[in-house]
DNA sequence: AGAGTTACGAAAAGAGGTCTCGTAAGTGAC
DNA sequence: GTCACTTACGAGACCTCTTTTCGTAACTCT
């Protein structure tokens, strides 16, 4: 439950180091002054928190403010280029990789495709291929970058190797964490790509302010990811939201049946425009959506389902449906939302992922 | 996620005094020194400490044991008279209550009958008189008691409302809560009977090391209650694990089914005898729970899914077919136990329930 | 009664944090 | 350019909480 340890008085300077440094992240650049008052802490305390984080690199004096009142003030800024994370989608055709600092802000994209049925060892070169070549591109030296992780479809467990893919031929077995650390020489992690998406949107999307946030990624075949209390429940084996191994639930074919006839893109456009063919394709589509929704909704009854992946930028044309046999089978839906990204959405959480382990392991705590 | 507030030195004082008080706790009674040695603080330290929680009334001075070598140690215990709580559940057709003290100790219990198809009023005061008479039967008085729970079947949202009861007539929107504050003129807490199931097998029961863990009470109508990271998860409503909504799941007449002929006790003892129909009743339920548990158990995938309730007695009879049906629906199915209790389970997770809003909002933290 | 054992209690020292106050370093008005 | 005003810095006093040390007290055992 709680803290088991005792503490000294060497607790007290870790909490407010982590208190200062958080509200120094927020502000961007700040006066001893300025940090005192949103922390609570006394300038004193600012000031040798901040003296020991300058010591350790973590941060940097700027140029105090010129043209203010009064005697200038010491001003301090995260050195969010201290470090670089990487963050990577391995998908199914696509390879996506952001570079972020530590700040979070996303400062390089870079993205190449890939053979669907492309063998192990080709989609993670190409994978390899694409994050250097988004680091180099950035100007970025590789050894500045601290952690990696990498979304990928599929089950992966809590080392970050594949347990199960049916998507990706030879897949099932890697050891992706393990291979994406030699990439940089840096930890890496990985993990599955609907609960990166999770992840991102409790970030800087739609989930902002949920703190139990079931997420569907749909698309060929779907995938949820499920945040509880605003972190990531990955459960015992990395399995947790895979409600479409359930076969009443209809996952496994539910993308086929809507692309019998031209691409998903296309039937929802036809389905939009009021083409009755496409309307019920889309209907029976968000009916087996639901089925399998309804269950992680009822599973974990969430403030917001949060739907992203390919076909969500369908929009309403997806969404209504969804929610109306949503509140056929629940007893009370969640708010139903699409994501605001694109297909970044799985890079993204993969940056939210390596930051919170930079957070976590290096910055302490 | 983490604290935001700036700590002074009393938070090192706030720390040291729960895991001081956590440590007696699970002591009984202690000396300075041990204290000291078990929690890693000086013996001065725990000394203060255990001033402070002597002058609060938390502990009493226990007289020095006598027959030891040297000095006679001054000797601690928690007061665990200090006050109780009531665990109370309000069932179908029964009422039981616990009454225990502040060291979870149950001291007394009380059980009684109530018609499955009483009314509210009726229920709720089979509830009260059951309640009174446990708490006066035990010699303690009435103010003593600090905090009550209560675990009844239905929806109950986190104001302790009875949000939806499908089961007890007049049950729907009862303030439950609100009403059993009544009763001993103390806060009083509600809470859905299969998470208070989950609870107690987290305390005490077959799931104390397991953190993730998903609790079945089995019988009539199944519900389910979830751990996660050892603790509850409600849900936004309330309403998590409630899976049995699901029509595709066939919880609602899995137990009808079963009990077509005779009773659930004779078809699970003829099953056990190897009596054919019985065999592929029991069957046919175990199929029918494994489909929701499943679904559970995929959205969660916990470390332990738990069966409890009335029909957890028949052990094996139930279970291995469940644990067949469940490794044929989930990709790897979690180890599956029976509940280590009785139908005290809820009750005793009403204890808890009640014991941690003291520990929280009384013992402070 | 003396030796051995164990615990108590006061005193000193150190780490952190807050408050106070005199001083430094700017801007703006005259 | 000087003076008033504003704002921030830096040193010192003081408080809380913890740990360490050491002399003393209170037992048991021989």
């Amino acid at each position: 439950m709680t803290d088991f340890r005792p503490g000294d008085a060497s607790l007290v300077r870790k909490v407010n180091t982590q208190v200062t440094l958080r509200a120094l992240r927020r502000e961007g650049v700040a006066t001893l002054t300025r940090l005192g008052r949103i922390t609570g802490l006394s300038r004193q305390t600012v000031e040798a928190v901040l003296d020991e984080l300058k010591e350790r690199g973590w941060i940097r004096e700027a140029p105090p403010d010129e043209g203010a009142m009064g005697r200038p003030a010491r001003r301090f800024g995260f050195r969010a280029d201290a470090g670089y994370v990487v963050g990577l989608e391995v998908g199914g055709d696509r390879i996506v990789v952001s570079l972020a600092d530590l700040s979070g802000a996303v400062i390089a994209w870079e993205r190449s495709a890939v053979e669907s049925d492309a063998p192990a060892a080709e989609r993670l070169e190409a994978a390899r291929r694409t994050a250097l070549a988004c680091v180099d591109g950035a100007g970025v030296a590789r050894t500045r970058v601290w952690t990696l992780a990498a979304g990928t479809s599929g089950i992966v467990d809590r080392s970050g190797r594949v347990s199960l893919s049916i998507t990706l031929p030879g897949w099932t077995g890697l050891d992706l964490a393990g291979v994406a650390a030699r990439w940089f020489g840096c930890t890496a992690l990985a993990a599955n790509d609907a609960n990166l998406g999770a992840l991102a949107e409790h970030w800087r999307g739609s989930a902002q302010h949920a703190s139990d946030v079931v997420y569907i990624l749909v698309g060929h075949r779907p995938g949820a990811g499920i945040l509880i209390g605003g972190r990531l429940h990955l459960g015992r084996s990395g399995a947790a939201g895979e409600i479409g191994t359930l076969r009443q639930v209809g996952w496994e074919n539910a993308a086929t049946e809507l692309v019998e006839e031209g691409s998903a893109a296309e039937v929802f456009a036809a389905a939009g425009a009021g083409d009755e063919a496409a309307l019920r394709r889309v209907d029976h589509y968000a009916e087996n959506l639901a089925i399998g929704a309804s269950a992680l909704v009822l599973a974990v009854d969430p403030d917001l389902l949060v739907i992203g992946g390919g076909y969500a930028l369908a929009g309403d044309v997806l969404l209504d449906p969804l929610r109306r046999h949503l509140a056929d089978l629940c007893l009370s839906a969640p708010q139903v939302v699409t994501s605001t990204f694109g297909d970044e959405s799985v890079s993204l959480g993969a940056v939210r992922l390596a930051l919170d382990h930079v957070e976590r392991d290096v910055l302490g705590l």
